[in-house]
RNA sequence: GAUCCGGUAGCUCAGCUGGUAGAGCACCUCACUUUUAAUGAGGUGGUCCUGGGUUCGAAUCCCAGCCGGAUCACCA
């Protein structure tokens, strides 16, 4: 980038940058500061004359000839500052005050305070410096937002696309996000503490995947030039958590960054955080008793209680919640009953409910269907659905009083599936059938079907897994759900972007060229002949001339109301 | 992928039916010793998203494209 391409203020701040050096003041010292507080605390205890010593951004600075008041903005919040022209330079020189604070300070620069605390005649905690040091100079303005008397917030910066891509400014400008992340760490920090307090283990298992397996989605794919195969990014990591149950562990659980190359809207994102726990000699009925204790707790630390706001709703994540079969649930919504109905009753009733059903629909499909369709969206407090049909879930097992439906369950919060968990199928002949099953889906065109067998996966089965419930958790909606954010983008620190594309017009265009060319004929010439000759539009004569008077290669002179064109 | 809305100063935005680009904050200069959206006075700053077209003249109208947002569809 040239300097050319900077903004004015962008340009002032890299001239103060030279005269703080030229001043012998290093603007990116390399020593440790040595902070003592920090403005939460010193609000929290506020001792009367105490020393301090804080670090941190300064986010304003209101100037009063002799006496200056600035704030300070730190990890935990913000605090004002009080700056007076003869403590700091008790001396005759006032350059440190005049200049450096003055002048040579930018909002936005990092800087250290040595000072005692005090409260202003209108009682706003504050310290009074003795000592300030630049830490650190910012070369570009930060939007600073302000707030007026009636609470109306100035010039915030709010364009999402700018926020997203600079997620750094929007968490100094911007607090309120700040608080979604630190949520959003507490979240996990809780339920690790639940697992670990169960006695389950946290684990690391591949994420580059010679068979991505586990759900049924499209993966990335890149390549290992050692070994010269094609690896895969994880769609899931199901299969390899049940590979250690194989191995003995009782209970083993592990937050995995996923991987699906699929459509992106504001609640998918190419990447994203699942938890998935396995825990052996349990069945789906105690994991809904563990799933709902785990999220009350969860609930609570992050946000104090059980109860949270979600958009219009008020949901209640205390324990225990509704628990409704898919049967029942589709009864109570549309008064047909699904059980012991042939695959043509089921689609002639899909039909009469307006739901648009095709020929390559299985039963599975048409029940999920009318589900989704009809139900789901109808529960908003917390409420597990059970027993699903069978075809939908090649990874669980068959319920143990009806062949035809699965021991599954979802967790259905606001209309959504937040959860999704199994009595895990471990018998691996039924297992190897499924797979099988799936193939064939897949040569049938069924792009949600997986093509691919994990024999290895199998092979574990075979030398025995102990009855074991998994529990699938997806974490970025449960964080939306607890900071009642609608969109994924909010609580991901860096949501995938299309990539910035920067116009750089390096070359001339064709319409310059042309222009220049004729001006080069004659060196200098009346502007009015050379527009005539090369015969542009008036747009593309102005844009391009003007284009290159801007660059210095043309020069537009006007003589006695003549205007002139000549090489610059 | 479809539809709608939007892209103007560092930030938030105004700019009617085409006629010399505007405001507040930020920035610069000056004044001001407890202010708090500090205040008062003066000033700098723009590829009006890009390209083409219509026109004497386009931020404004037309066409194409790029980028973003919302809604819907798809993604169990």
């Amino acid at each position: 980038m040239s300097f050319s391409e900077l903004s004015s203020q962008e340009i002032q701040r890299r001239e103060t940058l030279n005269k703080l050096r030229e001043m012998g003041i290093e603007p990116y010292p390399a020593a440790l500061y040595p902070v003592t507080d920090y403005t939460q605390g010193i609000k929290d205890n506020f001792v009367e004359s105490k020393q301090v010593c804080v670090a941190g951004r300064m986010m304003s600075q209101r100037i009063m000839g002799k006496a200056s008041f600035a704030e300070i903005q730190d990890s935990t919040g913000r605090i004002q500052v009080y700056f007076n022209r003869d403590e700091i330079c008790p001396g005759e020189d006032k350059t440190l005050y005049n200049e450096v604070f003055k002048k040579l300070l930018d909002l936005g620069d990092f800087i250290g305070i040595k000072g005692y605390l005090f409260t202003t005649q209108v009682g706003e905690i504050s310290i009074h410096v003795q000592e300030f040091t630049l830490l650190s100079k910012s070369l570009r303005p930060l939007p600073v937002p302000k707030t007026d008397d009636d609470g109306k917030v100035h010039d915030a910066f709010t364009d999402p696309e700018l926020r997203y891509r600079q997620r750094y400014v929007d968490l100094v400008v911007n607090p309120q996000v700040k608080e979604v992340f630190v949520k959003r760490t507490k979240l996990f920090t809780a339920m690790r503490n639940f697992f670990n307090e169960a006695g389950y283990m946290e684990v690391e298992t591949p994420i580059l995947q010679a068979i991505p397996g586990g759900a049924a989605a499209r993966p990335f794919i890149t390549h290992h030039n050692a070994l010269d195969i094609p690896l895969y990014m994880r769609i899931a990591n199901e299969l390899y958590l049940k590979r250690l149950i194989v191995g003995g562990f009782d209970g083993v659980y592990e937050f995995s960054k996923n991987f699906r190359n699929e459509g992106m809207d504001r609640t998918h994102n190419p990447e994203f955080t699942a938890m998935e726990i396995y825990v052996s000699y349990k069945d789906y009925n105690w994991m809904m008793d563990f799933t709902e204790q785990l999220l009350e707790h969860c609930a609570i630390a992050v946000n104090g209680t059980s109860d949270c706001t979600f958009g219009e709703n008020q949901i209640s994540f205390k324990a225990p919640y509704k628990r409704v079969t898919m049967r029942q649930s589709i009864i109570d919504f549309t008064g047909f009953d699904i059980d012991g109905k042939s695959e043509e009753e089921l689609r002639a009733a899909a039909k009469g409910m307006g739901i648009s059903v095709d020929e390559t629909m299985g039963k599975g499909k048409l029940i999920d269907e009318i589900f989704g369709e009809k139900c789901e969206g109808n529960y908003i407090q917390p409420t597990f659905i059970t027993d699903y049909p069978k075809e939908m879930s090649p990874l669980c097992k068959v319920h143990r009083d009806n062949p035809e439906l699965t021991e599954r369950f979802e967790l259905m919060v606001c209309g959504k599936e937040v959860a999704n968990a199994y009595s895990e199928l471990n018998d691996p002949i039924d297992q190897r059938e499924r797979f099988e099953d799936q193939v064939r889906l897949a040569e049938k065109g069924d792009d949600e079907a997986t093509g691919l067998i994990d024999q290895d996966f199998l092979r574990a089965l075979e030398y025995g897994m102990p009855p074991t419930s998994g529990l699938g958790i997806g974490m970025d909606r449960l964080i939306m759900y607890l900071t009642n954010n609608p969109s994924i983008q909010e609580v991901l620190f860096f949501p995938q972007m299309r990539p910035e594309v920067k116009m750089q017009k390096i070359e001339l265009s064709d319409n310059e060229k042309l222009i220049l060319s004729a001006v080069e004929k004659i060196q200098k010439g009346l502007l009015l002949d050379v527009k005539e000759t090369v015969n542009l539009s008036n747009k593309a004569w102005d844009v391009a001339v003007k284009n290159m008077t801007k660059a210095g290669i043309l020069k537009v002179t006007k003589e006695e109301d003549v205007l002139y064109i000549q090489i610059g």
